[in-house]
DNA sequence: TTAAAAAACATGTATTTACAAGTAAAAATT
DNA sequence: AATTTTTACTTGTAAATACATGTTTTTTAA
C-alpha cells in the first residue's frame, strides 16, 4: 500500500479547520461553510462533515446554531500542556522557553506518590524529569513529570530542551494523549519552590497534579506542577 | 404553546445511561451493554445510540475501546466544580450547604468588570449575588455571582438557599449552560476573603473567574470563586 | 498439550436517504 | 412603506446498510 497512512475522513477534515482556524483563516465570529458546501468542497458525506465539526465543538474551536451555522469561537493559545492568558494579549508558544532541572532518569516510585499505582507501573519504575517553563524569561512552571517505564526505549537519551514531552512521545512513540484527570489547589510556596519561580516563600502558588491517559492502556503520564500565577493566569475551557 | 418538549432519543439514553453510572447500577470499570444491545433494549438503531455513548465519553462518563466495548470511568469523587457538563450535573456534591451572604440585588455593573460586556449586557444592569458554601460546615467556597437582566423576571425573588443557581435557571427560564471560560489564579486571602473561608489573611486562596455561555446566545452568567484548598482540591476532567 | 487458525463479536468508518426545526432573506400582501 | 407570508437554506434527528478493524473466545491442527 506505500505509505498512505489510513487517517479518516473525518479526522482529516478536523485537522484541516482546525489549522485553518488556529491559522486565522477564518477569525472569531466568522462563519463556517455550512455542512452542504463543506461536502461538496472536500468530497465527504454529511455525516462525516458532521463528525468533524461535532469534534471541533466539543474541543471548543466552534459553536454550532441550528438554522444558522457553525461559528468560530475564540480559543486560547496552547503553550504545551496548559493554556496561559494573561494580561498581554496573544502569547504565543515561541515565547515560552523551557529549563531542564532534572533530565529524565530512571528512578523507583514514590511510596506515598500522588495517584494510586497499578502493580504494572510500580514494577517498571518510573522515568522522572524535572522542568522549569519561563515566559518572556519570567519563570512560570515549575513541573515534575513521572512516567512508567514501559515499553519507551532510549527515552532518557533524548532531547527536551525545546520539544514537549508530548510532541516527542507523539512522534517516537505514537503515543496520544486521550484525556485525564487534576486536583488543583493553591498552597504556600515553599523555599525549593519560591526559588525556582522567583517567589518569596510562603507566597500563594498553584498546584496541579494530573493524570494523563494515553491511547495506550496502562500507560499514564503524570505531573505535579506548580505556577506562579501573580501575572498570568491558568486559563480554561469547558 | 404546548408544554410539549420532544427529548431526542439520543438524549434520552444519554440521561438513562448517566443515571445508570452515577447511581451506582454501573461501577468503575464496568462493560455497559454493547451497542446493539443497546439497540435492542431501547429500541434505537446504532447511528442513536452511538450518539449518545460519544456524549457519554467526551463527557468523561466512559471510555470507548475498539473491539472491547464501553467502560464505566471512574467518577470524580471530590468537589467537581470544574467539571461542568453539557446537561445537567454540575456540582456534584451531596453534603454542599449554601449560605447566601448577599440576596440578589439588580445594581450597575462594575466599571472595571473582569470580563468584557456588551453593549446589552451594561444597559441590562447586574443581577448580583454572594453566597458562601459549606461543606461538612466547613467553608469551602466564596462565590460572587453575575448575571446580565435580560428576560429573567422575579429571579430577585426567588429562594435560593437549597437549589443551586442553575437548577433554578434551568426550571424556571429554560437556561441550560452550554460553555465557557475561566481563568485561575493562586492568590492571597484579603481580610474580608479570609473571614468567610475561616483562613489567615495572606494564606493561599484559589480564585476562579468564570463566563458561562448558554442556550440564550447573550446572555452569560460570570462568576467570581474563593476557594479554601486547605483541605479539599477542585477536581476536574479534560 | 500447545500453538496457530478461525469464528464471533465489539467498536470504527462511511454512504444514502428522509424528514424536522430553526433562521434569514425574498416575495407577497396590506 | 410597513407588515406578513413564503421560500430557501441552515443544522438536528434518525433509520438502514455495508464494510473495516480491533479483541476475545472457540475451534482446529500440529
Amino acid at each position: 500500500m506505500g505509505p498512505v497512512r489510513n487517517i479518516p475522513q473525518h479526522k482529516k477534515l478536523y485537522e484541516i479547520l482546525r489549522k485553518h482556524i488556529t491559522g486565522g483563516i477564518y477569525k472569531e465570529g466568522d462563519l463556517l461553510p455550512s455542512e452542504n458546501e463543506l461536502c461538496q468542497l472536500y468530497g465527504m458525506t454529511r455525516p462525516t462533515v458532521r463528525q468533524s465539526l461535532s469534534s471541533l465543538a466539543s474541543d471548543g474551536y466552534i459553536r454550532k446554531h441550528q438554522g444558522k451555522g457553525s461559528i468560530v469561537h475564540q480559543l486560547p493559545k496552547e503553550i504545551g500542556i496548559l493554556s496561559v492568558s494573561g494580561t498581554t494579549s496573544a502569547v504565543g508558544a515561541r515565547n515560552l522557553k523551557t529549563k531542564i532541572i532534572v533530565k529524565p532518569v530512571l528512578i523507583p516510585w514514590e511510596n506515598d506518590f500522588m495517584f494510586p499505582l497499578s502493580e504494572l507501573e510500580r514494577e517498571s519504575g518510573c522515568i522522572y524529569m524535572e522542568r522549569l517553563r519561563l515566559l518572556d524569561d519570567i519563570p512560570i512552571f515549575y513541573d515534575i513529570s513521572y512516567i512508567a517505564n514501559v515499553n519507551l526505549p532510549r527515552i532518557t537519551s533524548r532531547q527536551f530542551e525545546n520539544r514537549s514531552l508530548f510532541q516527542i512521545l507523539r512522534e517516537h512513540y505514537q503515543i496520544e494523549i486521550k484525556g485525564g484527570e487534576q486536583r488543583i489547589k493553591a498552597i504556600p510556596a515553599s523555599a525549593k519552590i519560591s526559588s525556582f519561580l522567583h517567589l518569596k516563600k510562603g507566597e500563594p502558588v498553584l498546584h496541579l497534579e494530573r493524570k494523563m491517559e494515553t491511547n495506550n492502556p496502562g500507560l499514564f503520564l503524570y505531573s505535579s506542577i506548580f505556577c506562579n500565577t501573580e501575572k498570568y493566569s491558568i486559563f480554561g475551557r469547558f
